[in-house]
RNA sequence: GGGAGUUUAGCUCAGCUGGUUCAGAGCAUCUGCCUUACAAGCAGAGGGUCACUGGUUCGAACCCAGUAACUCCCA
C-alpha cells in the first residue's frame, strides 16, 4: 500500500465499488436472515443527480449499509419514474427542433420517439448514484412505465373503478394558455406581482321593471353597487355578485339583481358569509369559470358557469364583447371602455400572488375542465391510524400533525394528465358517448355489448380509449408492492419476504403526494403498511437559506464535488449537520470537513503502520488500552442510541469525536513509542495488537459513512491476509462490551491534569519541549501514580511526585479537589496569582451559598428527589474543600497584604 | 384567511422526565507551534440576559399564557 501523506481517493473509489459489485455484496434474495428493506424514493428519469438526491441517498445508504453489517439482508431496491409532465415537455421540445408537432405524428409514433429519448438519456441519475457509493441491489432495477409495474397501474385503476371510487367530474385545473395543457399544482410558480385593483360599479335593478328600461344607463337616481377586481376582463364571466348577509351597508340589496356593465346581463345578488367586509368594497363578483373559489361558490349556489375563455387563452363569443382578443388585451380595453361609459369607479395598486408556469412562464388561468378522479376519504382513514397507533413512525414526529390535519380533511385525487407519456386511462368510450372501463379493447368491447342502450351493431373499432394518461404519482403510490411484483404475483417469494419494507427516506413536501399514497396503497392492496419508519430529510439550501436552483445557479455540481473532496468527503459533509427534518444549509466547507476527516483516519493508520514491534517486550499500557476499551464501548452505545432514533448526524458526530479525539488525540499519544536516537522505539507486542484490532473496530463503524476508505485500509497487510469475501462492507458490528467506569472517570481527571499542565506553559511560555516536575496532593482518590506515565508522556513532565504538604513557591492549579504543583519559582507573579485565587473564591463563595440555600429551604429537602439533595450535599463538601485550599494559598502568598 | 412549526455563541444546531460545577457541540475567530502520522495538522483561549413579558414551582432554556419576528403547509 502507500504511504503517501495524504488520502488519494479516486481510484480507491472505483476499484472498490466495482469489488462490490463482482462480488455481489449489494445484491440480496430471501433467505432465513431478517430482511432489511428500502425502496428507493424513484428519481424522475429524465433527473440529474442534485444536491437533495445526495442527501437522501447518503442517508439510505447509511441505513442499508449498517443494516447488512448488523448480519440483516439488506435490500435496497433503486429505480427510476417516468414524470409525465418533464418527460414528455423533454421530448416534445426535442422534437421541435427536429421541425416536428407532437399533434402531427400522433400518439403512436410519439411514444416511439419518448421511448427512444428515455433509453438514450434516462437513468444517467442511477449512474451517478454509483459514484456516491450506493450499495443498491442494481439487478432489481426497476421503472414505473416498464410493462409489469403498467400493467399493475391499470389493473388498480379498474379495482378502484369497480368499488366505485374512481369517478369522473368537472375540476378546475391550471391551465397554461401558451403550452395550452393542464399543469400540475407543484409546476405552478406563483410570484407576487404588482396589479390594479379596479373598483367597477355594476347598476342595481330596480324593483320595478317598467321604469328601468327606458331609463339610460347613466340617469342619476339609478341604484350601483360597486366592486373589486384584478381582473375586469372576466366581468362578462360573472353569475352573480355575492355580499355577506351580514354587512349592514347592503341589507337594501338582498334579494335583488345586478346588471352587468357593457353587456346588460342580469345576474342574482347573494348572500354568503364567504365574503370578507373588509376587503375591497365588500362585494365579490363571482366568476365560477375562472377562479376556484368562485367556482366553489357556484357550486354552493347552483349558479351558471360561463367560460369566456379559448385554450389559448383569447377571449370566446360567450363573452359577447372583444371576441377574439387576447384576456390581457381585453383586460386594456375593457377598462377604457367601462371608464367611456362611466362605470370605472377607481383603480388602486395591489400586490398579490399569481402563478405562472414553470415551463413557459404564462400566466396559468384557472380552467374548468373534466377529469378522472379517485375517492380518498374511505382509503385515507385507516392509512391515518397506522400514523396515530404508531404503527407507522413518521421522524421527526412533528409531521404527524401536518399529516393528520391532511388526512381529516383529504380531498379527492385528480388522477388524469393531458398528456401522451404515462399510462393511458383504460376508459373506452361508446359513440353514443357511454363508456367502460377495462383492461383493453376486446374486454371493453365485451363490456360495451352489456350496456342497456348499446345496438347490436356495435364493432369493437368503435370504442375510442380515452386521451389521457393517469397521474405519475398512480404509479408511484404503488411502488413499494410493485417492485415487488405483488400486483402480478402477489404471493410471491420476494414480497413476502421483504414487504412490508422498513424504512423510507424522503422529502417532507411529498408526504401527501407520495407517503400517504403509499400507505393508503399498501392497506387497501396488501392488508399491510408498506414500511414503519419514514425519515424526512430537509431541504438543501445554500449557505446564506436560499433553495438550490437552476435559475440561481447556487447549487454545486455533485460530481464535481465528489471529484474534489471525495465520495466519502461528501457523504460527511451531507450528513454533518442535517438533522432529520431540518433544512440543511450546504457549504463547501463541509465537504473539505469531511475530506480532512479521512485524511486524518488515513494518516492515524501510516502511523500505527509504521511501528516496529518487540514482541519479547511487557506490555507497557495496560491502563490505556483498557481505558480506550471502555470508551469505545461507552461510544458506541451512543451510536447505537442515536441510530435507534435517527439521529444520523448525531451518530455521525460521536464516532467522529471516537476517531479523532479519544483514539487519535488521546489513545494514540499515550501508546505512541518514544523517539530516541532519531530512531521510533519499538512497540511491544500487546500494544501493538490490541491497538490493530481496535483500528479494525473504528473501520467497521465508520464503514456506514464513509464506505471507501475504510474498505480500503481494511485489505491492509496490517490486518494479516483476508479471503476474498472478507470485506469491511460486510464485516460484522462490533458490540458493546464492558465499561469499566472507574478508569474512565479515572482517565477525565488525568485528562484534566494534562489540559492544565499544557496551559500553564501557554500562559507561562514554556516550550512543549521543556521537560518541567510536578507533583500533587490529592484528596479525591485518584490514583494517580498508576497514570504517572501518561501524564508524563502528554505533558511532557519528568516526574509526577505525590507530596502531603503544600509546595510554596510553585505554580499551582486544581483537578477537582486535587491541587497541582509545578516548580516555577521564577516565573511565579503572586501578583497575578493572588487576583486569579480571589475571582475563584469569590465565585466559589456565591456558589456555596446558593447551594446552601437549597439546603436550607424546607420545602426543597422534602420535594426533590433524594439522588439530587445526595447530589447537592456533595456540591456542597466539595466546594468546601476547594474554598480551604484557595484560602491556604491566599494565605501562602500573603495576599491579605497585597 | 385557517393550521403547524421555529427563535439557545458570529454560523449551523444539540440540550431526552424541570434538578450533577449546566448553558453545550461542530464550524468560524483569536493566540502559540513547520513537536518525525497528519499545517487537510497540534496545543490552548475568548464568545450566549437561552426572542420578549408575565405566571406556575423549592427550582425554568425546558411547563403555562400573552407579545414579536421568521418559516412551511392548506385555501
Amino acid at each position: 500500500m502507500s504511504i503517501s501523506k495524504t488520502y488519494e481517493p479516486k481510484q480507491t473509489e472505483e476499484k472498490w465499488y466495482n469489488y462490490w459489485l463482482e462480488h455481489g455484496f449489494f445484491r440480496s434474495v430471501p433467505d432465513e436472515r431478517e430482511p432489511y428493506t428500502v425502496v428507493i424514493p424513484p428519481p424522475n428519469v429524465t433527473g440529474v443527480l442534485h444536491m437533495g438526491h445526495m442527501l437522501n441517498n447518503t442517508l439510505q445508504d447509511v441505513l442499508v449499509r449498517r443494516a447488512r453489517m448488523q448480519g440483516k439482508n439488506a435490500c435496497w431496491v433503486p429505480g427510476t419514474d417516468h414524470a409525465s409532465i418533464a418527460t414528455e415537455a423533454k421530448v416534445v421540445a426535442m422534437l421541435k427542433e427536429k421541425g416536428i408537432n407532437k399533434k402531427d405524428i400522433g400518439r403512436e409514433k410519439f411514444m416511439e420517439y419518448a421511448w427512444e429519448w428515455k433509453e438514450k438519456y434516462g437513468g444517467i441519475i442511477l449512474e451517478q448514484l454509483k459514484k456516491l457509493g450506493a450499495s443498491c441491489d442494481w439487478d432489481r432495477t426497476r421503472f414505473t412505465m416498464e410493462e409489469s409495474l403498467s400493467e399493475a397501474v391499470i389493473d388498480t385503476f379498474i379495482h378502484l373503478y369497480k368499488k366505485g371510487w374512481i369517478y369522473r367530474g368537472i375540476r378546475m385545473v391550471n391551465w397554461d394558455p401558451q403550452g395550452k395543457t393542464a399543469v400540475s399544482d407543484e409546476e405552478v410558480i406563483r410570484k407576487e406581482v404588482n396589479q390594479k385593483l379596479y373598483y367597477i360599479r355594476y347598476k342595481v335593478k330596480s324593483e320595478s321593471p317598467e321604469v328601468g328600461k327606458s331609463e339610460s344607463k347613466k340617469d342619476a337616481g339609478d341604484e350601483y353597487l360597486t366592486i373589486a377586481t384584478t381582473r375586469p376582463e372576466t366581468i362578462m364571466a360573472d353569475t352573480a355578485v355575492c355580499i355577506n348577509p351580514n354587512d349592514e351597508r347592503y341589507k337594501h340589496l338582498h334579494g335583488k339583481k345586478a346588471i352587468i356593465p357593457l353587456i346588460d346581463r342580469e345576474i342574482p345578488i347573494i348572500l354568503d358569509e364567504y365574503v370578507t367586509m373588509d376587503f375591497g368594497t365588500g362585494c365579490l363578483k363571482v366568476t365560477p369559470a375562472h377562479d376556484l373559489n368562485d367556482y366553489e361558490l357556484g357550486q354552493k349556489h347552483g349558479l351558471q358557469v360561463i367560460d369566456i375563455l379559448n385554450d389559448d387563452g383569447t377571449l370566446n363569443e360567450k363573452a359577447e364583447i372583444l371576441i377574439g382578443e387576447d384576456r390581457f388585451a381585453a383586460r386594456k380595453k375593457i377598462v377604457v371602455l367601462l371608464e367611456a361609459d362611466g362605470y370605472l369607479d377607481k383603480v388602486e395598486d395591489y400586490k398579490s400572488q399569481i402563478g405562472f408556469s414553470e415551463r413557459t412562464d404564462a400566466v396559468i388561468e384557472p380552467k374548468l375542465s373534466m377529469q378522472w378522479f379517485c375517492r380518498m376519504d374511505e382509503m385515507a382513514k385507516p392509512a391515518l391510524d397506522y400514523v396515530l397507533k404508531g404503527d407507522i413512525k413518521l421522524i421527526p414526529d412533528k409531521f404527524t400533525n401536518t399529516y393528520r390535519y391532511w388526512m381529516e380533511n383529504v380531498k379527492d385525487w385528480c388522477i388524469s394528465r393531458q398528456l401522451w407519456w404515462g399510462q393511458q386511462i383504460p376508459a373506452w368510450y361508446l359513440p353514443n358517448g357511454q363508456f367502460v372501463i377495462a383492461k383493453n379493447r376486446e374486454e371493453a368491447f365485451e363490456e360495451a355489448q352489456k350496456l342497456k342502450a348499446e345496438s347490436s351493431k356495435l364493432k369493437a373499432e368503435d370504442l375510442k380509449q380515452d386521451e389521457d394518461v393517469v397521474d405519475t404519482w398512480f404509479s408511484s403510490w404503488l411502488w413499494p408492492i410493485s417492485v415487488f411484483d405483488g400486483f402480478k404475483d402477489p404471493n410471491n417469494d420476494d414480497i413476502n419476504y421483504y414487504y412490508p419494507t422498513n424504512d423510507l427516506v424522503t422529502a417532507p413536501e411529498i408526504l401527501f403526494f407520495w407517503v400517504a399514497r403509499m400507505i393508503m396503497a399498501g392497506h387497501e392492496f396488501r392488508g399491510e403498511l408498506p414500511f414503519r419508519n419514514v425519515y424526512l430529510t430537509g431541504i438543501v439550501r445554500d449557505k446564506i437559506g436560499r433553495k438550490m436552483s437552476k435559475s440561481l445557479g447556487n447549487s454545486p455540481d455533485p460530481l464535481g464535488l465528489i471529484e474534489n473532496y471525495s465520495a466519502d468527503g461528501v457523504r460527511i459533509g451531507m450528513l454533518r449537520s442535517s438533522p432529520a427534518g431540518n433544512d440543511l444549509m450546504f457549504d463547501e466547507e463541509h465537504c473539505k470537513w469531511g475530506r480532512n476527516f479521512a485524511n486524518k483516519i488515513w494518516n492515524a493508520f501510516r502511523l500505527v503502520k509504521g511501528w516496529q514491534v518487540d514482541e519479547q517486550a511487557g506490555c507497557a499500557n495496560t491502563l490505556a488500552i483498557e481505558w480506550f476499551e471502555s470508551r469505545f464501548s461507552q461510544a458506541l452505545s451512543e451510536i447505537e442510541s442515536n441510530f435507534a432514533q435517527f439521529r444520523i448526524s448525531e451518530a455521525l458526530m460521536a464516532t467522529y469525536k471516537l476517531v479523532w479525539d479519544d483514539f487519535c488525540a488521546w489513545y494514540l499519544e499515550m501508546i505512541k513509542p518514544n523517539y530516541v536516537d532519531n530512531r521510533s522505539l519499538p512497540v511491544d507486542l500487546e500494544t501493538f495488537n490490541r491497538t490493530v484490532k481496535f483500528f479494525e473496530d473504528i473501520l467497521k463503524i465508520l464503514h456506514p459513512f464513509m464506505p471507501f476508505i475504510t474498505e480500503e485500509l481494511w485489505h491492509d497487510e496490517l490486518f494479516g491476509s483476508r479471503s476474498e469475501y472478507d470485506c469491511c462492507i460486510v464485516a460484522q458490528l462490533p458490540t458493546i462490551g464492558k465499561i469499566n467506569t472507574q478508569v474512565l472517570a479515572d482517565l477525565e481527571m488525568v485528562k484534566q491534569v494534562i489540559t492544565q499542565v499544557r496551559n500553564v506553559r501557554e500562559e507561562k511560555r514554556i516550550s512543549p519541549k521543556e521537560k518541567i516536575l510536578l507533583s500533587v496532593k490529592e484528596s479525591a482518590g485518584v490514583p494517580y501514580k498508576n497514570y504517572e506515565s501518561i501524564i508524563c508522556k502528554l505533558g511532557n513532565v519528568v516526574e509526577l511526585s505525590i507530596v502531603t504538604d503544600k509546595v510554596v513557591g510553585a505554580v499551582s492549579f486544581m483537578v477537582s479537589t486535587d491541587e497541582f504543583y509545578m516548580p516555577l519559582a521564577d516565573q511565579l507573579d503572586p501578583v497575578a496569582e493572588c487576583a486569579k485565587l480571589k475571582k475563584d473564591k469569590e465565585y466559589f463563595t456565591g456558589f456555596l451559598r446558593s447551594v446552601n440555600s437549597k439546603l436550607l429551604n424546607e420545602k426543597f429537602m422534602s420535594n426533590a428527589r433524594p439522588e439530587i439533595i445526595e447530589a447537592e450535599l456533595k456540591k456542597k463538601a466539595d466546594t468546601e474543600a476547594k474554598l480551604g485550599v484557595i484560602e491556604a494559598n491566599l494565605t501562602a502568598l500573603a495576599c491579605h497584604l497585597q
